[in-house]
DNA sequence: GCGGAAATACTCGGATATTCCGTGTCCGAGTAGACCTGG
DNA sequence: CCAGGTCTACTCGGACACGGAATATCCGAGTATTTCCGC
C-alpha cells in the first residue's frame, strides 16, 4: 500500500502553476528545478497531467505548462487518477474460485463481500479527495504563511515564468 | 496505488477460520490448498497475522491457526494494517524543502496542506474498513449464498478441521 | 503406566524470481525566433 | 534595406533501457508439541 513519489510532485507541480498569472507558462525543467526532483520522472507526470486535461501545453521555444482550468475545478482526486491510474487499490483476484473442487461460475455472479466492502472503502477514500480542490489548498497555505514561503514561490515565477504571445 | 495479494488472502483465510467450531484448527497447508495459493507465501502472512493477535497458532502435530477473538472483534482495517504494515500510502517527501534555495525550516513547522488532505483521506478510508467485520462479511455472505458456497466451505472443514484436546 | 524417539507443524531466516518504481537517454514533432539570401 | 524562406534552438511527447526496491515464491534449519512405541 504505498503511494508513488509522483503524485507528491505532481499536486506540488500544480500548485505551482496555479500562481502563474494569465498567459504565463512554466517549463517542466523549471518545475523540476525548484523542487528538486528529477526533470524526466516529473515530465512523465506532467504528460499523464496532460493526456487527462488538467494541464496544457505550450510547445516550442517560450514553451511549457500552464494550467487547463480555474483552480478550483481541479482536485486532489483528479490528479492522484491521472498520476497513478484509475484502478482500485484492492483487487480481488476471486480467490474464492480457486483451488481444489472449484464451484461453477454461477455461484459467484456477485461480488464477493470482502471485495465490496474494500471498494467501497476505497470510494470514501476517493470521495474525501475530491472534496479538495487546488484552490483550497492555495487558501489554506495563504492562510497559514507568514509570506516567506509565498515569497520564494513569486521570485522564482518571476524568473522563470514565461509570458506566450496571445491566446 | 496497490494492495497486495497477501491482503485477500488474509481476509478469506481468517473468513475461514471463522468458520470452525470451538477448539479446531486448520493448518497453513490446508488453508493454502483450499484457495490454491502458495503456501509458503500465505504462511508469512498467517504469521503477521498472529503477531497482530488476530490468529493464535497450536503448535505440534494437530496443530494450526484459529482464531485469536471473536469475529465481531475483528475488523477488515485489522488485517489490512497487519498485512501491508500501519504506514499510511502517501508519504509526504516535504519537496517543498527541497530544491535550489530553500528556506529555513522553521517555516515548515506545520504540515503542508497537501499532508494534511491526503492523510484525512486515508483516515476516512480506514474508517471505513474499521466498520465491517468478519462478522459482517459471514452475515453477507449467508444472506446471499443459496447454499452452495457454504456447503463447499463446510465439507472442506470436515475434512481437514482438528480438534484440540483442550485449551 | 511411563519415558523417550519420531513425526508433525509452526517459526524464522535466507535465497530466488518477478514486478513495479524511479531515473536517464534517445528520437520525433512542432513552433518561435534567428539567420540567411535574393531582390 | 527589406521580405521571404530556411535553419536552428528549444519545447513537449513518447519509447526504450537500466538499476534498485518491493513483492511474491520457495527452501531449509530450528523448535515445540503430540503421538506412538518399547519397556
Amino acid at each position: 500500500m504505498k503511494l508513488g513519489d509522483g503524485v507528491e510532485q505532481a499536486i506540488h507541480s500544480v500548485g505551482m502553476l496555479a500562481g502563474l498569472s494569465e498567459g504565463g507558462v512554466l517549463s517542466a525543467a523549471a518545475l523540476a528545478e525548484f523542487h528538486g526532483v528529477s526533470t524526466s520522472y516529473l515530465l512523465k507526470h506532467l504528460q499523464s497531467l496532460s493526456s487527462a486535461g488538467i494541464v496544457a501545453t505550450v510547445p516550442g521555444p517560450k514553451g511549457g505548462y500552464r494550467l487547463a482550468r480555474p483552480t478550483d475545478k481541479i482536485t486532489l482526486l483528479d490528479i492522484v487518477l491521472a498520476v497513478e491510474g484509475p484502478q482500485p487499490a484492492f483487487r480481488c483476484a476471486e480467490i474464492r474460485q480457486r483451488g481444489p473442487n472449484p464451484l461453477p461460475g454461477r455461484y459467484f455472479t456477485k461480488p464477493c463481500g470482502i471485495n465490496a466492502a474494500m471498494l467501497k472503502a476505497e470510494k470514501v477514500y476517493r470521495a474525501e479527495l475530491a472534496k479538495t480542490t487546488i484552490a483550497d489548498i492555495r487558501g489554506d497555505l495563504a492562510a497559514t504563511d507568514d509570506g516567506g514561503i509565498a515569497a520564494r514561490g513569486c521570485a522564482f515565477l518571476e524568473l522563470n515564468e514565461r509570458k506566450t504571445a496571445a491566446r
